[in-house]
DNA sequence: GTCGTGAATTGACCCGCATCAAACAACTTT
DNA sequence: AAAGTTGTTTGATGCGGGTCAATTCACGAC
């Protein structure tokens, strides 16, 4: 891993993002002007629970997983985090210590800002607060989605699901891609990838075509049903 | 239900809650003017999923107990709110709509603060969005901790835990009431009633007496390792 | 105290999914 | 083309816990 300063096209995707881009602008500068960038090879733990934290992360490109472990190893996602998404604000209004581990789930790059100063610039500015409050509060509702589905659904039903979030309102067939390996998914979903490979199979009987990391669905209904 | 103003110990519980402790004082006296309250029996419906929500509530006494419905009308528990929580900070800031459903666990008082009001201090104020953000980590944490206890950790281990945050530090054999039904407890933790249970009587063996509402912890060690 | 009602427990049974092991498939490497 | 390597699928098996039914228990009303 080696740390470096923006470049120009990482400050767009920066500034797209949904969090920078309800942030007022003067403070999205500001926080620019502190941050750095790494780069990290799949598997790289970024950093591990109980840690203290001085940066909020941001994703450039990859991919990264935050994820507890249970007393005997094994491991639980609690969310999955994709380009533009932001990293570890929950932990600087908390005690700067991590509530998991996070790990680059394919080669990442990654922004870094101070968190320190967003702190202090949300404690400053009502704009950037609110944006943090958003923010938040979208995390805490995904965070939710999952506790509910775990509880309510069945594999088949979770995949059903995913699928569905993916397709274009509207559209009775369509088809997409994977956005990582199966594997992530089968942990975001909170199954072991045999379950997901199995539950895709069931669904082949509702119209789901799987080929590699093309998911092609044929008919919406009977997936919404299921 | 009926709707009425706050009386004076309304306004003690109010003021000593977690959320309003950190709230300025001068914004805490701003909110608790347009408050109101209303009383619920048990079983009482306060909203419900995809309302529109206009209010953030406060329990002032009883319980709530937040939970969606699945499509076969099986209930997953999101969240159980005792005295001083406070209940639809997310809403506020998502699209005014309910994620979930709430209902009185128990005969409840509940103050009704008005959330455009709320919303308002905190775009005027940065120290109440800097509560609102504390609050909402907090939840966020809890969530998480949920969502990574369901896919980690047995009943027994669930139920384990939840007694040994219970125990105050240091003591190695001690007793407490729970604080709602078991009924109440099994949702919290993901749990039909008969699992709850059985995970008493195996923790039986490790020094756990039960007996009403009343548990009794003989070796603190045996649970922690459980 | 007795009674009655809802809560909690216990037993029997079944389903869903984790786990382990092995076969396959898709890519790299040589 | 052959041999790894890694990701995915399939099969067999076992455990955890949900569900239904039947008691038993706890607690408030009288």
């Amino acid at each position: 891993m080696k740390t470096l300063r923006l470049t120009s096209s990482d400050r767009a995707i920066l500034l797209n993002s949904r969090f920078f881009s309800r942030l007022p602008r003067t403070a999205a500068e500001a926080i620019l002007e502190g941050a750095h960038v790494s780069t990290h090879e799949e598997h790289d733990t970024l950093f591990r629970q109980d840690d203290p934290i001085d940066d909020v992360l941001v994703v450039l490109s990859g991919l990264v997983r935050l994820y507890r472990l249970g007393k005997d190893g094994r491991e639980a996602d609690i969310a999955v985090f994709q380009k533009g998404e932001v990293i570890g604000v929950n932990t600087m209004f908390l005690d700067r210590r991590a509530t998991a581990n996070a790990q680059a789930a394919e080669p990442s790059i990654i922004a870094r800002l101070e968190s320190r100063k967003l702190h202090q610039l949300a404690a400053e500015d009502t704009g950037v607060a609110q944006a943090l409050l958003e923010l938040l509060c979208h995390h805490g509702k995904l965070t939710e989605d999952c506790l509910a589905e775990d509880r309510l659904l069945t594999a088949p039903q979770r995949v059903a699901n995913y699928i569905l979030s993916h397709c274009p309102i509207g559209s009775e067939s369509f088809s997409f891609r994977l956005p990582f390996q199966k594997n992530v998914l089968a942990g975001k979903l909170g199954l072991a990838p045999e379950a997901l490979s199995r539950a895709f199979s069931t669904l082949r009987q509702s119209g789901v075509v799987v080929k590699g990391r093309v998911i092609e669905i044929r008919d919406r209904q009977a997936l919404e049903q299921f």
